[in-house]
DNA sequence: CGCATTATTCAACTAGCTTTGAAATATGGA
DNA sequence: TCCATATTTCAAAGCTAGTTGAATAATGCG
């Protein structure tokens, strides 16, 4: 990951309407979420939601799938593992002993792993 | 850290100077780097630095101190840690066995951890 | 005190992002 | 095919953030 998709990842998510989104998308879990089911909790306008999903999936932090009608949408957490170890990179000259497990712990966590066939 | 906090930290992320800064400092360590240095080693301008160094710190994300004629930055690490905690919160629902040390281990890295007197 | 160094502040200009409402596309069922 | 649902796209208006150059503080030394 370089350094300007960090910067684009960091970007979509600072914004209060998508920070909530993704939030939200990363306490659904793997299952995801359909888009109208998010602008009713969120209580947002789906046009609004429809831009916020577009930058936060054209940044690679979230995915989407159709079934049916509806569009689900799923938090993408490699993407953010991989912001986070971009930030810790070299932690201190490298010489620390805890910053490079907890990147490498990080990027290991695979609880919202993509299941296949997105 | 509340909402508006982390869009903050996140938005002062967001650029590439400032990611560029911010990863210099987190690399340098504890100890910190003077203005002066981080405009040389960066190329950048004395005045955009501060302005940009001004971002960061208003952010909570980075330190100062003055020694001398040089104010020397250092990376704010827990701040960080409270940025990915925040968007980490109640992964997965709660119920994932993984997601939960993660923040926890993040939270309690201590390699940056401010020493006293700043 | 006077000067050089270090860093910050100010102001004008530019560019990009956000918001809002209306229109358009895509799917599923009668 | 026709309609309702779900979501996206488009375009205009307003706002916020970034860039640049010159001027302004603050410190240390002779």
């Amino acid at each position: 990951m370089d350094r300007q998709a960090v910067v684009a990842s960091l970007s979509a998510l600072a914004h209060e309407g998508r920070l909530d989104i993704f939030r939200l998308l990363v306490k659904a879990g793997p299952q995801g979420t359909p888009a109208g089911e998010i602008a009713r909790r969120l209580a947002v306008m789906p046009n609004a939601l429809s831009a916020n999903l577009k930058v936060l999936s054209h940044a690679g932090l979230i995915g989407s799938r159709r079934q049916g009608r509806s569009i689900i949408y799923r938090a993408n957490y490699s993407a953010m593992t991989d912001v986070l170890g971009f930030l810790m990179e070299d932690c201190c000259g490298g010489d620390a002993a805890i910053c490079g497990p907890l990147v490498e712990i990080a990027n290991r966590a695979a609880c919202c792993a993509e299941p296949p066939g997105l």
